[in-house]
DNA sequence: GCCGTTTTCGGCCCGACTGTTTTCAGTCG
């Protein structure tokens, strides 16, 4: 069984004590299980197979490290069965639906004999739910709001869609005279793979003018909200974006506390407690002087809880804290360390640009090389490189390197084939500096054989990289389905590095498998896969997700000076 | 149900909003 998966039953049963009235605490731990096992870097079948121990995730202690082991030894949990047999099936959707809550949930199927959205939707309409003691036409009004709201509503917006939209939003109001701060907090911040809705904050002289622009601007469909500090409107595709303008001495304390996650902020509140602290959006308080002290800025707020500053996308209580607390958190890669681009497509196959286009778009980006990597001729890939064009192809990369004055590696994105060969023969392969392997095709294989099939490209004598490696599409394509750990073991035995796909419909390793990748010592490459000039861009979205994984810029090849990524390249595997 | 430089027992994050009340329960982030 699935970490996802018994996380989803752990918050099931979390959802289900709730419905219960079970105390607060219980189903908190509940909760709080399922999201430390959700974000578990390694799948716990894989550790209790190795006889490792569950005690050493937060959140998880007796009672539900022998329910996990249950579950993973058996597929059942004979406790989360009789829970569910005392409600109707279905009920903890309701749950779902913004303004339902555990007691109304409770109070709708016992009164109303309502047991799904559905049932909730006729109830609402005939007059039943404001007819309840205790609520009202309002309190029904709000819930039939939110149920036309929940159905409108598209999924979470990948990171790639979101971020670009909120630099468009702070171009414009940075612009208003007098703003001094504007900046998306929340789940974008932290740079989760997928964001629900923007949050963004910010400090200025005349709030309200600043309002006043937000909710004149073009992308904005519907104002839900105005007031003279905050607003909320919805863009396109129903997504909601919150402002809120404070004072700027209180910036740091309420950035922190809009970043989140929930998660880290009740881990950090609770340490804080245990110093005679209490702390909220607007600062921090002294429990016994009443005093409370407010933050302009998060170093300055991190500092005083004699912590070392945690950028936001480590901010998830995976021990974040107790690392922050020894000052031994890692200096994480930025943007800046990269130095080239090992993944790139030009209009010799699939992409859009020309090897010069694609060149002095690297070049201005101050890279110091870029490897032209076409597809190979197999099946299914559009003008894959032929023996005699991929010979052309070289005398061209040469000719524009020297031009333009950049590195380049020649190269190919070569198909791994279903048993595992590659799709380009020898002399192709030998001629080149460097080879991308990617699976392209038959993504249904069994496990074994996806897992055999991959491993057995990594130990080919040419494969340098292994592309987006569980090949899943962002909302679209599920991953495939491969044993992960024997793919690191491979990679760390054949000296083959592990892509960090950078197109934000990828993103591939994502963020759980790149931090395992890199505790087992694998060398992690960020590439872009780009398909036009301005792809290279994608690469801020690859670093997003290899600090999520906890890389320092020493765990990412192509942060390398060119002189050691060409070591690489002839390490003789 | 978890957890410990207060504790193996007794605690457990913080504040705001809303609607329906007449002092607050329920929900949310």
């Amino acid at each position: 069984m699935k970490n996802t998966a018994i996380a989803k039953i752990f918050q099931d049963i979390a959802d289900l004590l709730e419905l219960k009235g079970e105390i607060v605490f219980k189903i908190r731990a509940y909760q709080r299980a399922a999201r430390a096992i959700e974000h578990l870097p390694r799948e716990i079948a894989v550790i209790l197979r190795e006889g490792g121990s569950l005690r050493d995730i937060p959140g998880v202690g007796e009672a539900i490290e022998k329910k996990t082991t249950e579950l993973v030894n058996t597929g059942k949990l004979q406790y989360y069965e009789e829970l569910r047999s005392e409600f109707p099936p279905g009920i903890t959707t309701l749950l779902e639906v913004p303004g339902v809550g555990p007691k109304t949930a409770m109070r709708l199927t016992t009164e109303l004999g309502v047991n799904t959205i559905e049932d909730l939707e006729k109830a609402l309409l005939d007059g039943r739910v404001a007819g309840l003691f205790r609520m009202g036409e309002k309190t029904a009004e709000n819930i039939k709001h939110a149920l036309a709201a929940l159905r409108r509503k598209d999924q979470r917006i990948p990171i790639g869609e979101a971020l670009p939209l909120v630099e468009q939003i702070q171009s414009v109001l940075s612009t208003v005279p007098g703003v001094k701060n504007i900046i998306a907090a929340g789940s974008l911040r932290r740079f989760r793979e997928t964001v629900g809705d923007i949050d963004m904050m910010g400090t200025a002289d005349d709030p309200e003018k600043v309002i006043q622009a937000f909710v004149r601007l073009p992308m904005v469909g519907q104002v839900l909200a105005q007031g003279t500090t905050k607003a909320t409107v919805l863009v396109a595709g129903g997504l909601q974006v919150d402002l809120r303008l404070v004072e700027h001495q209180n910036f740091g304390s309420l950035l922190q506390y809009f970043t989140g996650s929930k998660q880290h902020n009740i881990a950090l509140r609770t340490r804080a407690q245990r110093q005679g602290l209490s702390l909220s959006e607007y600062g921090i308080t002294d429990v016994r002087s009443g005093q409370i002290e407010t933050f302009a800025t998060e170093e300055d707020y991190y500092k005083r809880l004699g912590l070392q500053y945690i950028p936001p996308e480590l901010r998830e209580d995976t021990g974040e804290i107790e690392k922050a607390e020894k000052g031994q958190l890692p200096g994480l890669v930025e943007l800046s360390d990269i130095k080239g681009d090992l993944h790139a497509h030009t209009e010799w196959s699939d992409g859009n640009g020309s090897i010069e286009d694609m060149a002095v778009a690297a070049k201005a980006r101050g890279y110091q090389y870029l490897a032209i990597t076409d597809h190979s001729a197999g099946r299914g890939i559009a003008h894959g490189l032929s023996v005699e064009r991929l010979k052309q192809q070289i005398a061209e990369v040469r000719a524009v390197e020297e031009k333009v004055g950049i590195r380049l590696f020649t190269g190919m994105e070569v198909d791994i084939r279903s048993d595992g060969t590659l799709d380009a023969p020898e002399e192709m392969l030998s001629q080149v500096d460097l080879v991308v392997a990617a699976v392209h095709s038959a993504m249904s294989q069994d496990q074994d054989k996806m897992t055999q099939r991959m491993i057995k490209a990594m130990e080919s004598p040419h494969v340098d990289i292994l592309a987006h490696p569980t090949c899943r599409l962002l909302g679209e394509r599920e991953p495939i389905s491969v044993d992960i750990e024997a793919i690191y073991r491979a990679a760390l035995n054949n000296y083959t590095a592990l892509e960090i796909n950078a197109m934000p419909s990828r993103l591939d390793l994502k963020d759980i498998h790149a931090y395992r990748a890199r505790e087992m010592g694998v060398k992690l490459v960020i590439g872009t896969d780009s398909h036009r000039p301005e792809h290279l861009g994608y690469m801020r979205f690859g670093v997003g997700v290899a600090r999520r994984a906890w890389c320092r810029a020493e765990d990412i090849l192509n942060t390398m000076p060119l002189v050691e990524v060409e070591a690489f390249l002839r390490r003789g595997k």
